[in-house]
DNA sequence: AAAACTGTAACATTTTTTATTACTCATTAA
DNA sequence: TTAATGAGTAATAAAAAATGTTACAGTTTT
C-alpha cells in the first residue's frame, strides 16, 4: 500500500522517531564537540531533553551505519568512529529520513478516475525531484561544518 | 514554544490535514480537468477516497486564498476562479504547508548546553535554505503543467 | 416542497510519536 | 568482589496528531 510506512530501518520492533534527523544531528554534534570522550546516553538525553531510551535507539541506528561505537559498562558511552569532515548531512539525512515529500492522501485514490489513477505516481515524481535538489544541498555540508556553527 | 504547531492557516478550529498538499493538488487537478463544471465535494471525495467533510475543509482554505469559488444548493459545487497557467505549485505549497523541514526534537533542548542552546536556530537556518531550493523548483511548475500529466 | 448541495460544529476513532518502567548484561573502580 | 554506572532492548503507557463520522442549519434548483 502506497501510504504505509514500514520502518524498515529500525533495529527495534516499534515505531520510528519523527524528530529523528534533528535528534541524530544533535547527538552527532555533541560527539563531534567532544571527540575524545565516550558520552553517555543520559548525558546526551540531558542536552536534547529527551528520554535516554530514545537516544539509545537513535544511537543503535548510527551504530548500524558504523558512524559511532559504544562501550558498555561504567564510564561507557558512545563516540564517533568517523572523521566529521567526511560525513555529510546528506548521509545523515539518508540514515534518518525516507525522503523529503509533501505527503500523500491517506487512502488509495479511486483507480477509476483518471486523476485518482495517476496522482500518486505524479506526486512521487515531483517529490523525487525535490529530493535531488535537497540532497545536493545537504551533500555540501559536512558534520564538521555544521558543528562549527556552535 | 518552538515545536508547537499552531495551525494558524486553518479556518476551522481543529487540526490540520497532513496530506493537505496532496489532497489540495488532487482537488485542483480535478477542477482544472473540468473547468466548466461545479464539482461537488462528494464527487471529489470519491476520487480522493476521502471523507467529503475533509474535502470541504480544504476547499475552504482554497476559497480563503481566492483560488476557487463555491455555489451552495442543488447542483452546487466548486470551480476554479484562476487560470491554471498562472498558478504555480509553489503557491499551492505555501497555502498548504508551513515549510519543508526535517523536523525538530519535541522538547525544548537544554539551554545550558552550548549545543542545546543553538541547535534549533541552526536547524532552522538549514531548513530555510532547503525551502528556497524547493520553492525554486515548485515555482517552475504551473497547475496546468501538473494537470497535463494526467 | 423535496432534493441536493455547502458550511461547520462536535465528537469519535485511529494512527503515530514519545515516554516510562523494568530488567539483563558489561565494565570499571574502590 | 562488589557496588556503581552504563548499554541494549522489550513491553507497555501516555500523549499528540490525523482522519472519520454524524448531525444539522442554511441555500439553491427543479
Amino acid at each position: 500500500m502506497f501510504n504505509k510506512t514500514l520502518y524498515i530501518c529500525n533495529i527495534f520492533y516499534y515505531s520510528m522517531i519523527s524528530g529523528k534527523f534533528a535528534i541524530t544531528i544533535h547527538i552527532l554534534t555533541l560527539l563531534t564537540k567532544y571527540p575524545n570522550d565516550y558520552l553517555s546516553s543520559e548525558y546526551i538525553a540531558g542536552s536534547i531533553n529527551l528520554n535516554a531510551v530514545l537516544v539509545r535507539k537513535e544511537i543503535a541506528n548510527l551504530k548500524a551505519h558504523h558512524i559511532v561505537e559504544s562501550k558498555e559498562g561504567k564510564n561507557g558511552g558512545t563516540k564517533l568512529t568517523v572523521d566529521p569532515t567526511n560525513l555529510t548531512l546528506k548521509e545523515i539525512f539518508e540514515m534518518t529520513f525516507e525522503s523529503i515529500n509533501l505527503g500523500y492522501a491517506k487512502n488509495q485514490p479511486n483507480p477509476d478516475c483518471p486523476v485518482g489513477k495517476k496522482i500518486n505516481q505524479n506526486l512521487t515524481a515531483l517529490y523525487a525531484d525535490m529530493n535531488q535538489k535537497v540532497s545536493l544541498q545537504l551533500e555540501g555540508i559536512s558534520l564538521e561544518d555544521f558543528s562549527n556553527q556552535f
